[in-house]
RNA sequence: GCGGGCGUGGCGAAAUUGGCAGACGCACUAGACUUAGGAUCUAGCGCCGCAAGGCAUGUAGGUUCGACUCCUAUCGCCCGCACCA
């Protein structure tokens, strides 16, 4: 009887489809386990190898825990709204439902294949509007609540609303716009448009104008985190700052929450450092300093910067608007070094710009603006070069008075802090690169600690030329500046962030629909003039006039900071104005016209106005509804929660399900989320505890990253040839090939000889002479070669310029050359686990993948390997059918060394697998079977346990044969063996003995042996004898159940 | 530049707490069985050496009776961040 695994495996797969074997209950008395997979994109490319990887981990264990009598929560869905799908139906006029329907199905086949333990039922899709209705209602929530920075969690709106009645707003400064300030009976006096107005900036999900990351080839906004070197992470297509109005999140409320959450998760170091980064924690203090404009007292003109910007009021809310000195606000972090500032630098779309640039720098800044203006995203990214301009202002240093020059420069962010520093240039790099460039004189305050070639960011030094921070330690004299600033008023404590507020809405089809609608009451410029545009006005919106309430707040990058005075400008080349307007009142749908479902077009180009296609949508805008869709990342940041109770047409997920289920035990995925889905996803679970919907506040307990598998690719060398007898001509037609090995001889006589003598032979033709060649590798399909050695038939087949290939051989092979690459179609190394499956069934495919090495490290796929784990099926087969005389297993008591061979088999198989370690789990398993082999065990006992730990790993064979031994029951629920320690007990230990740490000789002792009774025997050996050379000992170091080492 | 990770045979790797380096597998070599071998089995397989033995975990030091493991420096590769004040 043959180990027929294509049938085996086909069988079984039916058989658990056909009795429900991977339902799970959410009524149990074992206790629970949830395992999960990211959420995967169902591309249209279909699976290769590498993705399974992390799937594979997730079902092992998954089944294990199983098998140790949990109930294993263990689903699988689909994200599948997104851009790919999108771009594929303006490519090929395919709905993305369509598409993304028929990626699916493919999908599924492909994890069908390897027959994972997922509950079928419990699938959940993005798309479908019975999820997305949840992922709407959530989103309500977001929009109906605030954060309570006092209490610090999420409220209900309302809460908010009546604090206003009652106190105004003194005890909750506005998050979106400190600038506003109102008492209760201001609140009582406002019209509803202006109280909404000032709601939108306290709301957790915000519409505001602020700048994006657009693209335009993908048309539409991309979060930070889907932009690499100012491109676009999928295309890489050019992305450019633009002003539109988003929706947010008011993720940065959650900063300290999401930096603390970390403190109580299992995540990577490396990913938890990853997400510390982003959100970018820092502590200081924010100064402000008098400025003097010498000569200034006209009022501010048209500068340099507005005129570029037509959009950019903001100016109005600066101090040049009010009559009083100007005064600039720094942010940093080192308020100990506030003594060695020699200048300040503002970013030059710094609303002060104008405001403090004197007569005579005015051409200057200008030009210089222009230029700033003039560098795209990607230039800045790419050369630093030290640039920048004087104003001619002065700021005045509020403890010694001193002044000190103002420039601008593009190496200061209008993005972070308040847009402007404080140089220090003796402390800081780029302070001191700025210095040395313009000439400007620098102050040592950390006396020999600055070298005058080098700054130095030391904070050990002890401090001088610093008045009254004299004599003290920088890191000391931190607090203490901070003291010093806020009694004098000008400066208070600060704790910054480097992390924006999230984007959550794209201009495009393929999304959630906002359950919102616009309200456009009469007070509106935007209804008289735009009607269903929505507040895509070309011009200024006069709110800002009326009541200085500006909506206009952040992107993820650039933020507007009111109070730093900083404004936001534009690259040149965009449509103008769209700078901070007001955009009507946002109406919540009704929770019950939820779903509000997306409705059908034939066109994804963009709206009239640049909206997203909803905007073609007649019955959509009549009904002025929002135009923007959610982005990617809306369903995946809360599905986890919907697989515990994914039919429930009542609630997202009812509280007894998810306080059954509650954190994700383990949850398996790839790095590429570090920052976006997982902040996200973590934010929104802190918000819905908040809310009281859920009872845990952190998502995932247990993170492990699996790492990438590369490609192996495959080359083959083309010799291209120079010479007589039409030899170019002839090798055109006739391509030839040389055997990779070959090469190690390549531009010597003997190899130049020999590829004359072939060609000569392959075209039968003496005239022929070659005089030089070169050779060209080309990657070859990874699929048609067999390790190394490639198939030449199938090669002439590939292609069919390849059809007549004639080859140099070496040893009768044609060698191919290698190399890792990343897997890639486009290289030709991906393979598809189809194949595999097919080939070798996919209990090896499984078993191979994870054999690979350890889960978490990248390393490249190579199919040649696989043999060996299919090798150890068959073995294990063997154990229990012969080919020729069938049946072999036995009900034979087994014998002491038989029952330590398994029990050793099934603690280690243990450990490794609770370790995560599962290519030593499928070692373990491999050298169980060659023990058992070797001991020509063949008994039912013995093989029972076997199987049973066998079963994560292999799941198809280890059924079979269980039911082979005459088991009725499934092996999916067998009791997880329990090791009789009693076989593993041994009495005496093989002892290493080592002669000054090296092993010289190996010494039979009990392992209770005294430390005497060791000494004794190891100087009785003949092999330490000899090494001792007569001389006695210094030392014999023993130590039980380890090792023994003689000192000499 | 900053932060994190990793360097072990021809290859993927193992060594869980500082205790026999290279388990397990691929590839390779020799042999057995066989009509056949891309099946199976047996043996070998880090490097140098006939051997005794020596040398070996990127490199150089250190701690220790003992170091792949800990410490210091250094080189290389990978990942993340990158004017963050």
């Amino acid at each position: 009887m043959e180990y027929n695994f294509g049938d085996i495996e086909k069988k079984w797969q039916q058989h658990w489809k056909e009795t429900g074997a991977y339902k799970v209950s959410n009524d149990s008395t074992r206790p629970k386990y949830y395992v999960l997979d990211m959420f995967p994109y169902p591309s249209g490319a279909g699976l290769h190898v590498g993705h399974p990887l992390g799937y594979v981990a997730s079902d092992i264990y998954a089944r294990y825990k199983r098998l140790k009598g949990f109930n294993v929560l263990h689903p699988m869905g689909y994200d599948a709204f997104g851009l790919p799908a999108e771009q594929y139906a303006i490519d090929h006029g395919i709905h993305p439902a369509v598409s993304t329907d028929n990626n699916i199905r493919t999908f599924r086949s492909q994890l069908d294949n390897i027959s994972f333990c997922y509950d079928w039922d419990r699938e959940i899709r993005t798309t479908d509007p019975s999820y997305y209705k949840w992922t709407q209602w959530i989103f309500l929530q977001l929009f109906g609540s605030w954060y309570d920075r006092a209490a610090a969690k999420a409220m209900p709106i309302e809460a908010l609303t009546a604090h206003f009645e009652k106190d105004g707003n003194k005890a909750h400064p506005c998050p979106g716009d400190a600038s506003i300030r109102f008492t209760a009976e201001e609140w009582k006096g406002f019209g509803l448009r202006r109280k909404e107005e000032i709601l939108m900036n306290y709301r957790l999900a915000y519409c505001g104008y602020g700048e994006v990351n657009w693209c335009e080839a993908l048309g539409t906004v991309l979060a930070n985190d889907e932009v690499v070197n100012g491109l676009s992470e999928r295309g890489g297509f050019p992305v450019v700052k633009k002003k539109l109005r988003q929706w947010y999140l008011r993720i940065t409320d959650y900063a300290d929450r999401l930096l603390a959450g970390l403190e109580t998760v299992d995540y990577s170091d490396a990913m938890k450092e990853m997400q510390t980064n982003w959100i970018g924690k820092s502590f200081g203090a924010e100064i402000t300093f008098d400025v003097d404009v010498p000569g200034a007292t006209a009022a501010p003109h048209a500068s340099a910067l507005s005129t570029a910007t037509a959009g950019a009021t903001n100016a109005s809310s600066s101090s040049a608007a009010s009559n009083t000195k100007p005064r600039l606000t720094v942010y940093t972090t080192r308020p100990d070094t506030l003594f060695g500032v020699d200048f300040m630098v503002i970013a030059p779309e710094h609303a002060l710009l104008d405001t403090i640039t004197t007569a005579g720098q005015k051409a200057a800044i200008e030009e210089y603006v222009a230029y700033v203006k003039s560098r795209s995203e990607r230039e800045r990214m790419a050369e630093k070069k030290i640039t920048g301009c004087f104003t001619g202002a002065y700021a005045i240093h509020p403890f010694n008075g001193l002044k000190i020059p103002i420039w601008t420069s593009e190496y200061v962010l209008a993005g972070y802090g308040t847009g402007a520093i404080m140089a220090v240039p003796c402390g800081d790099e780029r302070d001191f690169r700025f210095a040395r460039h313009f000439d400007l004189p620098v102050t040592n305050i950390i006396g020999e600690h600055f070298n005058g070639t080098e700054a130095n960011p030391t904070k050990e030094a002890k401090l001088q030329n610093s008045d009254f921070l004299d004599g003290l330690v920088m890191k000391d004299a931190i607090l203490i500046a901070i003291h010093h600033l806020e009694e004098k008023g000008i400066g208070v404590r600060k704790v910054n962030y480097r992390m924006r507020d999230a984007a959550f809405s794209r201009q495009r089809y393929w999304g959630e629909p906002f359950p919102i609608t616009w309200q456009v009451d009469e007070q509106s410029e935007v209804h008289e003039r735009g009607g269903a545009k929505l507040g895509r006005s070309s011009e200024q919106s006069e709110v800002h006039e009326r009541g200085g309430a500006k909506l206009g707040r952040s992107s993820e990058q650039s933020e507007v900071h009111e109070r730093g005075g900083v404004k936001l400008g534009r690259s040149s080349g965009e449509p103008e104005g769209q700078g901070g307007q007001s955009f009507g009142i946002a109406i919540p749908l009704d929770e019950s016209q939820l779903p509000l479902e997306l409705p059908h077009v034939e066109k994804y180009g963009p709206g009239p106005e640049g909206e997203g296609p909803l905007a073609n949508v007649a019955s959509w805008t009549s009904r002025h509804l929002e135009t923007n869709t959610m982005p990617g990342y809306a369903g995946s940041s809360w599905y986890f929660l919907r697989y515990m109770d994914p039919h429930n047409d009542k609630e997202f997920c009812s509280r007894a399900a998810s306080d059954y289920w509650g954190q994700v035990d383990l949850y398996i995925g790839g790095t590429e989320h570090a920052v976006g889905h997982l902040l996200y996803s973590r934010m929104w679970t802190k918000f819905l505890f908040d809310r009281g919907l859920i009872g845990h506040e952190e998502p995932y307990k247990r993170l492990v990253n699996q790492g990438m598998i590369q490609g192996s690719s495959r080359f083959v060398y083309r010799v291209e040839m120079r010479g007589a007898g039409n030899v170019e001509e002839l090798t055109r037609n006739t391509p030839v090939f040389l055997s990779g090995g070959l090469r190690a001889i390549e531009g010597t006589p003997e190899l130049h000889e020999l590829i004359n003598l072939a060609v000569k032979e392959i075209f039968n033709d003496t005239a022929i002479d070659v005089e030089s060649y070169t050779l060209s590798a080309l990657h070859v399909d990874v699929n048609i070669v067999d390790g190394v050695e490639l198939d030449i038939e199938a090669f002439r087949k590939w292609r069919s310029e390849y059809a007549n290939a004639q080859f140099i051989l070496e040893e009768g092979k044609y060698i191919c050359g290698s190399e890792v690459e990343k897997m890639s179609k486009r290289l030709y190394n991906t393979v598809n686990p189809n194949d595999l499956v097919l080939k070798y069934g996919a209990d090896t495919f499984r078993m191979y993948e994870m054999f690979l090495g350890p889960v978490e490290q990248s390393k490249p796929w190579e199919t040649k390997g696989i043999e060996g784990v299919h090798r150890f099926l068959r073995k294990l087969w063997r154990l229990f059918f012969d080919e020729t005389k069938g049946k072999v297993w036995t009900t034979d008591a087994p014998t002491n060394d038989e029952w330590k061979a398994i029990y050793r088999t099934v603690k280690k198989t243990e450990d490794s697998t609770e370790r995560f370690s599962f290519n030593t789990g499928v070692s373990t398993l491999m050298i169980g079977v060659n023990e058992l082999h070797d001991l020509n065990c063949h008994k039912k006992d013995v093989l029972e346990k076997l199987l049973i730990v066998l079963t994560p790993y292999a799941p198809h064979i280890a059924e079979e044969l269980w039911h082979q031994l005459g088991n009725e029951t499934s092996i999916l629920d067998a009791p997880y063996p329990q090791v009789e320690e009693k076989y593993l007990v041994e009495t005496s230990k093989n002892y290493p003995v080592a002669i000054n740490g090296k092993t010289r000789s190996e010494l039979n002792i009990a392992l209770d042996a005294t430390q005497q009774q060791v000494e004794e025997l190891v100087l009785a050996d003949a092999v330490v004898q000899k090494w001792l050379e007569g001389k006695s000992p210094k030392k014999i170091v023993y130590v039980k159940n380890k090792m023994i080492n003689v000192v000499i």
